[in-house]
DNA sequence: CTGAAAGCGCTTACAG
DNA sequence: CTGAAAGCGCTTACAG
């Protein structure tokens, strides 16, 4: 059987509360007891569980991760970030890819409370924003990556999106493309909404308008974004967008395939910008042209987040602003004539 | 305040006792009540609490995973696999990344066990054997995915690595080429020592030998594949190797790299073979040649294992074993005379 | 400096 | 069919 504080006070001829003092340097405890059980836990290979100290009060030392997708690049580096900063601080984080479906979300929440974690990392779009509130007034710490909330008072860690997507479509215009199309994420998903907000900026600045129709909306899929793209090219090329910005990598992969099934060639006749630049912008073929997300700072700023709001549950939300870069690859290249 | 059950027993009139029973359908509680009890509990918002469940000997409905780095796509989609499944079945898992590195190992064993998870999947290498058979002999649930420990009885899934390295050689060597090497990754990692013994298989059945200096132990990572084959083709083109046959996609987008640094064209001057087929194989520039493992199929059967485990503990220990497939793309061509 | 006791929120025999 | 009571493995005042 496994050993429990029981054995380590019997073993040391003490009570378990001054076991307990000694683990957790409670109290006054004589150095000499204190070593004395330090090497009985050590010899009986005790493990205090965490499950009773949870029980009575302590933390779980462990937090739920909501995202979308764990096999999306991008949200598998977040993750792999989120984890490293928790791991230090001794906690562990649990990983729940909800497909941006709010009965996921709502099932993974429940779950998490369940299992009383000691805070969540919402990474994931949310269209009904009074789960989270119910989660607030629950007690329940919260952090935002990726993703805002402007309704609720909650701690943010984002990258500056809107003006993400004016890079994009900066680039774009300077290489001369007018007729432009967006490959976005579902409506559900405030960070789409923003890159789009800011691309639109971007190219009215240029007196370019972007037309609703030229806003095709995708899962966050390759398969996805090839099927809608491949809509987008089936205009006849004098009136097919030269220019694609994705509203991710992902998205951008799926707008290379489906050209490179329709024959067009990348960037020659069709430039292609994503977003994120995970892993794979730098490998596709072509290279891909992408706004760069600083995503290991992210992920570790968003648990810092995090632990602020678990050690002094009354302090100031913060919303961290984090700066986007366009990375010049090359699947953009002049519009054609 | 959160809702306990003595707040629902109270609220219906009746003990906790019976409260508990209508949540587990356990002993005999009236239709009537357990409705009663039922409409009340939702009212009342009550969660039961796994923590508290837990130290009376239930399950906490969580388990553990061991990889070596989510962000690396193969261990993200195998990851996203086991999720769908565990959530399937009311479980969390916590992603632990280990970087393949002991004391990382232990230190997430320790946290693990401590916080009473009901089992733990390892995917990840570890040389010191003892630490598995100690979380064995504390009656930890195991299971291995995509890595072995024959000396243990411990279930496992894989594939057939042995098989995946000889039908890369084999795939090499009906293309002519005949100065092979290998990029492989740790020594602790089982399953790369498999991949080269069937591909060392795979050589000689055609008469061809693979010196050992032939391979290149890396990391995992792109960065060290592409430093060990810069080295490997630092030779003098009548001497360097016109293959290389990687253990992992990650390690063969590094040689890809280095090829490109090198001004040699692949597949024309050097054939590529990769190991997972993850998405990084279908978007490379040319997209790979790898050796595909079924890795949605590998993460359902490793917590299927698992879960076997969980209810029956006294079952037989299985070994589940997929075969590999060799999927042809641009990345390996016939060998330069 | 140390220990007895209460209690965290449940489950599980056991008695009725 | 239902309830009183013990107990899971800890922590926390409180008393000494």
């Amino acid at each position: 059987m496994k050993a429990t504080i029981y054995d380590v006070a019997k073993e040391a001829g003490v009570s378990i509360a001054t076991v307990s003092n000694a683990i957790n340097g409670k109290g006054k405890v004589s150095r000499k007891r204190r070593e004395q059980i330090l090497e009985i836990m050590e010899r009986l290979q005790y493990q205090p569980s965490v499950i009773a100290s949870a029980l009575m009060g302590k933390q779980t030392y462990t937090v739920g991760m909501l995202i979308p997708d764990i096999s999306n690049p991008f949200f598998a580096e977040i993750a792999r970030a989120v984890e490293d900063r928790a791991h230090q601080e001794g906690y562990s984080v649990i990983i729940c890819s909800t497909d941006n479906r709010d009965e996921r979300v709502e099932r993974y929440l429940t779950l998490l409370q369940q299992k009383s974690v000691d805070g969540i990392i919402i990474g994931t779009g949310i269209e009904d924003l009074d789960i989270l509130r119910r989660l607030q007034a629950n007690g329940v710490p919260l952090a935002m990556i990726a993703r805002e909330a402007p309704a609720l008072s909650v701690d943010t860690v984002v990258t500056d999106d809107e003006t993400g997507g004016r890079l994009a479509a900066e680039h774009l215009v300077s290489l001369g493309h007018r007729r432009l199309a967006v490959l976005a994420e579902s409506r559900k998903v405030s960070s789409s909404r923003e890159r789009i907000r800011g691309f639109r900026e971007g190219l009215s600045a240029a007196g370019i308008a972007l037309e609703e129709e030229s806003i095709a909306v995708c899962e966050y899929k390759v398969e996805d974004g090839k099927r809608r793209a491949l809509e987008l090219l089936a205009l006849p090329p004098e009136e097919r967008p030269t220019g694609i910005f994705c509203c991710n990598d992902l998205l951008a992969i799926g707008a290379l395939q489906a050209a490179k099934e329709k024959g067009i060639p990348v960037p020659e006749g069709l430039s292609i910008v994503g977003f994120d630049d995970t892993i794979l912008a730098s490998v596709t073929d072509p290279p891909l042209t992408t706004v760069a997300q600083p995503m290991e700072e992210m992920g570790r700023l968003a648990f810092d987040r995090l632990a602020a709001c678990l050690q002094r549950r009354d302090s100031e939300r913060q919303r961290v602003v984090l700066k986007p870069e366009l990375k010049a690859r090359r699947s953009t290249a002049p519009a054609p004539q």
